[in-house]
DNA sequence: TTGCTTTATAATAAAATTATTATATAACTA
DNA sequence: TAGTTATATAATAATTTTATTATAAAGCAA
């Protein structure tokens, strides 16, 4: 992925939010990112998500009725350090996010913890 | 300007290539740019320039017949490094058009610093 | 002044991106 | 099995972005 590639993926609010959710909490999954983007619809969310994943940025895991969504280890180094740099240095950017997604009842991932 | 912003100006390759040159070089000129970027028609490149300077990314600077355009020091810290990050971590993205930039004649900063 | 070079802008057309709506699929639950 | 939840996808419409072409303006040079 060349960096206009790269910058493409980022240049867009739900993607470049649901970048750097994931990034803060380490994996989330479609429910979470709707609950945190609470603005946006379900299959707007997916579609973004599905760009960001066949780009490579993102990668997927199935568990349970639960599709997770975690950055790509394999995404160049470069590229990692400037979604950690834009997250570091704008957290207020997505602070209403982490707030509504930490107000969400019933967060899958404790469910799909408890059950393994 | 928030993060998605920011990075909607770098989501195309001419105002990209446009930035991390002009981050390069410390100043460049529209006629350099056009010589760095060959293939692109002078409208075109003016217009991305616009772009990046009314979003607040780059400054001009007007010397005789010459507009040269340089990274605007007030822009984010943050915003900042992520452009010499990418520049430094892919500085082949740039290197033919550094090249044509280096093969240009008669480039203007010459010719301004002579009769300064 | 006339002409040339450099750069900007406006009008329109073309292309790409995004949103919306409806529907499909898969997995769980009762 | 039928119903429910979670997610994906497809079709179309709407919007935004970009390119192209033509032209304008500003400054220099003869």
């Amino acid at each position: 992925m060349n960096p206009t590639e790269f910058y493409k993926n980022l240049a867009d609010d739900i993607r470049l939010k649901s970048i750097l959710l994931i990034a803060q909490e380490g994996e989330l999954c479609v429910c979470e990112l709707m609950a945190a983007l609470a603005e946006s619809s379900q299959p707007k969310i997916s579609r973004h998500l599905a760009v960001l994943k066949s780009s490579g940025l993102l990668l997927t895991r199935k568990q349970k009725q639960w599709v997770f969504y975690s950055i790509n280890p394999d995404v160049a180094t470069w590229a990692q350090q400037v979604i950690s740099l834009t997250l570091k240095e704008n957290i207020n950017f997505i602070t209403p996010h982490l707030q509504a997604l930490h107000l969400m009842g019933a967060r899958p991932e404790r469910i799909a913890n408890c059950c393994e």
